[in-house]
DNA sequence: TATGAATGAGCATTCATTCAT
DNA sequence: GATGAATGAATGCTCATTCAT
């Protein structure tokens, strides 16, 4: 089972990306310089350097735009990456019961990735224009259930909306950039947005 | 008196500043420029350029430099004066008898100032360095006030800092650039933080 | 008389370019930097540096771009000017009596000016798509005009085209470029091509 | 006789090169380049790159590079060679009976092999240091017997000079690369300088 | 003093050539 | 031998800052 799986994972990958598998170094090599960016690009942002990139990848330049032909490409495979990730993560807490459990497990699991993540940030802020992947379509999906559920559950106040997430997000990656005496002090901003979210906080109707 | 007065002010100008007075044709200059650069660095964030300052002024890049020896100094120059003007409202709201009014009313008008001012946003994201001035001093003390009140009363979780304050205006800033159904979404981030400051909302510590 | 022209012709030249009249130093850098450009891309073609040309007229490159925003728009006005040069000088050819003689006066103020400059035969070759330039039009018409009177005249063969001319002068301007015991042997080249124009020289018709 | 022919060849190419008989699938390799850097560089000139040739060839570039150590090389080779094909073809010309005819015939077939062929058009313009090889020596030679027949009869022009043709094909070559109305222009180029160069054209002394 | 032209370090990207697989 | 990934010097262009007019 487990063989069959995996190669029907690979089997998905390879067709879902039209490319024939690279040779072993040049995979090792795509690796590392996406290693490298994922690292320079979430502590410097996108205006980190690619010949910073390649430093840290211990490659030359050219390495790097072997592998991704513009800055904006690199930029955008490790935003997509990203919300790849947080997706896989958020559709598997579909099986959790307690919908906000589920929902809050979501919020708690994307915030750590966003956290600390200066590009992911800025580009969630939209400074350039945004680009859709299917890591977010599927993500913005699963998140839309788990709030239907919590709504109806009565658990989480009924205008919030799901464009109001990412919204949120966006703003615990900015504010995980200053300084604050509690380390990680992102989590305060989270758990207090959390406890703004539920119903019975509702002081009143939100802004539309 | 009038006299009086104005060579109070100037005094004072002089004495805070520790330059001599400004020729009037200078002071206009100096306006210009300070008005232009808030429009320009608010919508286009801190890599604005210089040149655009200078052209939305009128004015010539020369002068720029004249008033604000350099891009940092203007920028800094910019922030200053809106910590100023945030800090002067919000001590006026001291007078507030009800603690948790005078508290949302503080953050509804810091968050109206930060919404949409992209360079402000960026600048308290701490990108750069933090840096301290006479209007933020001022107002976080103001702020620490009003929680104080608000926790003294019973209205504010206990475990709220006033370096949580500044972290989730942060929030909003880079929030609000983001695209959003709702216009002035920021309006719903900032509700949904405030219930969830609130005392009775708080389903748990936070995070230490 | 004289001066009224005088004056008519900077009015012109003001009108056609709308632009404001430089700074004296600006106009004197600006034709620094046009007869640096000049000089390098006529001897290095169009891949010479931009810095080359910079160091050439002894300024930044940042002077270069300043007065031509991209390397294109540099070798553009090399080649409008160049054009516009030989399309005033063959306008006063019109007023030659002798109908050949005008013609081939006109060519050999052509190739005069194609030989040796690198760039402008490489531009006429048409490696980069053809552009239009007010001289080139203007010189295409005059040409047509000596070339109609010359066949009429019956010194030309009658099977010539106007296109055939750009042609051989983009022949001519190529050809120099080669080594050759005589010195300036372009002036053989073009003697030839001449003497093959004439009504007597035909032996046969061109190909169509 | 097949055999003999062959090996005889063989022998030849391994005495002029001076290189040990290369493997079938090596030789094999070598002309797949060979032709693919022929088509990429007549249509593309010397700037075309050493990828596009692999890519054209469907080898690796390292193939391309162990054929030849460097681009130069390689240009080298298709210029030698094309250079050995026309001295090949104009040496078949000397037995042709009328002088005239044998040299024009010549010359129409140079510019066969010129027009349309830019890599070969720019490396006669001598952008690059003039390179001597078998076949351009050999070229010369007969070209020269052509015209020196020509002349005899009195039907050439008696001051044309052997470095004139180079000169004139270099002319032609560029040419052909220019927008025309009529396909092939480049024919009527030759026609007119073939023309030009008659002893009955002449209308004067050449340049010196 | 105001102006805006000049400066040049800095950065994204390309491509001939090398070399590990 | 063949492959194509890796290298990095080279090049067009930008923009904060300076300085001649």
């Amino acid at each position: 089972m487990v063989y069959h799986t995996e190669s029907a994972f690979r089997f998905q990958v390879r067709m879902s990306t039209l490319e024939k598998p690279l040779r072993a170094d040049a995979r090792r090599n795509r690796e590392k310089v996406l290693a490298a960016a994922r690292a320079v690009f979430s502590e410097q942002g996108v205006d980190a350097q690619m010949d910073d990139v390649a430093k840290r990848a211990d490659v030359g330049v050219g390495t790097v735009y072997r592998h991704f032909p513009t800055k904006d490409a690199l930029i955008n495979a490790l935003t997509d990456e990203l919300f790849a990730v947080i997706a896989v993560h958020t559709r598997t807490l579909l099986t959790v019961e307690d919908p906000w459990e589920a929902f809050t497990r979501a919020m708690w699991f994307g915030a750590g990735k966003t956290a600390g993540d200066r590009a992911f940030t800025e580009i969630l802020s939209a400074t350039r224009p945004p680009r859709s992947c299917p890591g977010k379509e599927d993500l913005y999906v699963t998140v839309g259930v788990l709030m239907d559920r919590c709504k109806a559950a009565g658990v989480m106040r009924s205008d919030a909306m799901i464009d109001d997430i990412p919204m949120l997000m966006c703003g615990i990656g900015s504010a995980s950039q200053m300084e604050h005496p509690v380390p990680d002090a992102w989590r305060r901003h989270l758990a207090v947005m959390l406890d703004g979210l539920r119903a019975q906080a509702a002081s009143g109707e939100l802004h539309r």
